[in-house]
DNA sequence: AGTTCAGTAAACAGAT
DNA sequence: TATCTGTTTACTGAAC
């Protein structure tokens, strides 16, 4: 351990010479040939200019929106007017980078960095959303307090014009409800935008999550319980005295914007008996944080909308139960009116929400909440279907992944996997061991091992990558990987691949399937956190792995050598041994329809097409290295993945005696055209060779592949 | 219990 | 000379 580290700092030091952290120290010597390929940064406005652009000229016409709406309702000298027409502020932060042109900025930070920027960037853009959309609220709930304040002393004034004035304070409680509705979808339109040009994470950041939060159907549910906390003239009247504007207009501003709201009596049980403001409000924490903690004590963020509840959890879905009724509180809109059993609770039901103007009204909200969700669920769906057409999938491909329970069941397969979030909920994040944003939630392909790996690591500095259980069927590398890259990239774990495959991966994510070595260290430094301590201990592993296996030929080149892979040696490396183990065959063929593999092979698909439209191709014909990619015992799926990609793409994985001149071959050179293939390639062999055709093969070869 | 595999450490040599 | 690159050996632990 010691003496590692002291080894470390003695090799990294010096070449740590630009001043730039220590993550990409060593990999100044290449780095230039590297970055200047990269094309992460290119010389145009970046992304999160126009970003922030778009979101002003968006905002703004939510803004004024917003502003007809309410001037319609409102009467004039409303705090609305007070405000200047664009409020989101620009922030300096966020614009200062651009006064670096964006090739300066790529010459003074590394890509770990840059990504770093881009993110703070992102942070801070939704923070101001965040901020924006909480004072929008303000502004509304304001609005409907002085309203109601305004209708309440008419009322007092005018006792005699009860029925009228209630009508009244019912359609203009509507039209709130309706604005919120639109903002919400103007929200979530927004942040839907934002994730579909990828400058948003899928996977909420912080301030994501509380911008989402900050008008989500619990705070909607928040605003019903103010509409229609007002239910009756009389009810106004007896709280007319509970209202306390300015205490409301200070809390709102507070940290805590679900709460804004929490000194208003919720609502008046129509008995006459209303909560106490104290009460309420702590009720109303109660309520909030039912919805915030709903199901779990940890860090995962439930896969329900939070004002719902997964129905095959409750109670209420019991015999006996009603969906309007749970936690022995009245779960109609805006109503938490305690009822010990069924009995009291159909009793109050039929008191309290019979069929009268109030509860059509409510209904209607209701209806159109419903509404709004259906069309957020259609675009949706739509999308997937985009996408599975994209991925040349069949809609009616089983669900890879255990399926939350409560979603919808129409074109929800994949939902998860992109930004549909109906109720604008925060993904939930994949794993709780680490606090930086994991991008991706799920069953996440994310293996055991990657998450204990600290844990059993041997007396060596750092555990090893990953055990050979993992190793050969659980963790598709390039699946993981496709699914997780964010979540490596800024979480300091292990992946929980060998180093072989991760280099391997890296030299076929390759634009040429050939990187230096100098390229390669910038890879795993780029891919994965993890990579960016340790330089000397994995660095030369890396090394090792390269001049051990023989599936990885070093290649002279014009620059200096390259590596590359040869795949009839990458898995001539592992025998197949899934024959030896039948319960893993079978689980395999029997994972086939919802297991892991066709995970992996879904999530394959993914990197396959993301693959297709990287690697450019290179002319060759098909050899018959890649045929034997269809040989079994693979350690991963990826390979299959991204041979078939290959061919797809038109550039096979070469052999690198095909194409080159390998100035060192190591032991026994590489037999590559009429390599003894195994028997059991079967089928697979016979279309996947002629045809370039990309995905489509890949559907069979995966039963082929699994059938070994 | 033995074998295999993967990770780590380190020595060494050649190239830059 | 220092550093990088590449090779090789040895050891350890885990999985099989």
């Amino acid at each position: 351990m010691m003496v590692e580290s002291a080894s470390e700092t003695i090799r990294t030091t010096p070449s740590n010479q630009n001043g730039v952290s220590s993550l990409s120290s060593q990999s100044d010597g290449g780095g230039g040939r590297e970055g200047g390929s990269n094309g992460d940064t290119n010389g145009e406005i970046s992304p999160v200019d126009l970003l922030h652009l778009q979101q002003q000229q968006a905002l703004q016409a939510a803004r004024q929106f917003l502003l007809q709406q309410a001037s319609g309702l409102n009467s004039p000298g409303s705090n609305e007017v007070k405000q200047s027409p664009v409020q989101v502020p620009v922030s300096m932060a966020m614009m200062s980078p651009q006064m670096i042109t964006p090739q300066q900025m790529q010459q003074i930070l590394s890509p770990p960095q840059l990504q770093a920027l881009l993110q703070q960037q992102q942070a801070l853009m939704l923070q101001q959303l965040q901020e924006y959309y909480k004072k929008q609220q303000e502004q509304l709930h304001l609005q409907l307090l002085t309203q109601q304040q305004q209708q309440q002393q008419q009322q007092q004034q005018q006792q005699a014009g009860k029925q009228a004035a209630k009508e009244q304070i019912g359609s203009k409680q509507l039209a709130f409800q309706q604005q919120l509705i639109q903002m919400q979808q103007l929200q979530q339109q927004h942040i839907l935008n934002l994730q579909r040009q990828g400058l948003v994470p899928l996977q909420p950041t912080a301030a994501m999550q509380s911008l989402q939060q900050a008008m989500c159907p619990s705070d909607l549910q928040q605003l019903w319980k103010e509409v229609s906390g007002v239910p009756s003239s009389e009810e106004a009247l007896k709280q007319a005295e509970g209202l306390d504007l300015s205490t409301n207009s200070s809390n709102s501003t507070s940290a805590f914007p679900k709460a804004a709201s929490a000194h208003i009596p919720l609502h008046s049980l129509p008995n006459g008996q209303s909560h106490t403001p104290k009460r309420d409000r702590a009720r109303l924490f109660e309520w909030i944080s039912s919805f915030t903690k709903a199901d779990s004590g940890d860090d995962h963020v439930p896969l329900y909308p939070k004002g719902s509840q997964p129905p095959s959890s409750h109670h209420e879905e019991h015999a006996g139960s009603h969906p309007l009724y749970g936690h022995g509180e009245c779960k109609w809109p805006g109503c938490e009116a305690l009822c010990e059993d069924m009995g009291q609770f159909i009793k109050h039901l039929n008191n309290e929400h019979a069929l009268d103007d109030r509860s059509t009204a409510q209904c209607r909200v209701q209806m159109q909440v419903v509404q709004q969700l259906e069309i957020q669920l259609a675009k949706e769906s739509e999308r997937l279907q985009a996408m599975m057409t994209h991925l040349h999938m069949r809609p009616s491909e089983p669900k890879p992944y255990n399926q939350p329970l409560n979603l919808a069941s129409s074109g929800s397969l994949l939902k998860r996997d992109s930004d549909a979030y109906p109720e604008g909920l925060p993904h939930p994040p994949t794993s709780a061991a680490t606090p930086i944003t994991p991008l991706r939630q799920g069953p996440s392909v994310i293996s055991s091992s990657s998450l204990h790996t600290h844990s059993h690591s041997h007396t060596h500095a750092v555990g090893p990558i990953r055990r050979r259980n993992s190793d050969k069927y659980c963790t598709p590398i390039a699946s993981e990987l496709a699914q997780n890259c964010e979540f490596y990239k800024n979480a300091d774990v292990r992946p929980p691949f060998t180093y072989a495959s991760l280099i391997r991966h890296a030299i076929l994510e390759s634009p040429d399937r050939q990187l230096t070595l100098n390229e390669i260290y910038n890879w795993f430094t780029r891919k994965f956190a993890y990579f960016r301590r340790n330089t000397a201990t994995w660095k030369n592993a890396v090394r090792h792995n390269l001049s051990l296996h023989k599936c990885f030929v070093r290649v002279e080149n014009v620059k200096g050598a390259v590596w590359t892979v040869d795949e009839v040696e990458y898995q001539k490396r592992r025998p197949p041994k899934m024959t030896g183990s039948p319960t893993l065959v079978k689980n395999m063929i029997s994972g086939l329809g919802f297991g892991s593999l066709n995970a992996s092979y879904q999530a394959a698909l993914a990197e396959s097409s993301l693959s297709l439209l990287n690697s450019p191709p290179l002319v060759t014909p098909p050899s018959a290295a890649s045929l034997n990619m269809l040989h079994v015992g693979h350690d991963d799926v990826s390979s299959t993945v991204e041979q078939v990609n290959s061919n797809g793409s038109c550039s096979p994985t070469l052999s690198p005696q095909q194409y080159s001149h390998p100035v060192h071959v190591k032991e026994e050179p590489t037999e590559v055209e009429e390599d003894s293939r195994p028997v059991s390639l079967l089928a697979g062999v016979t279309h996947s060779l002629p045809l370039p055709s990309d995905e489509r093969d890949l559907e069979e070869d995966l039963p082929t592949e699994e059938l070994e």
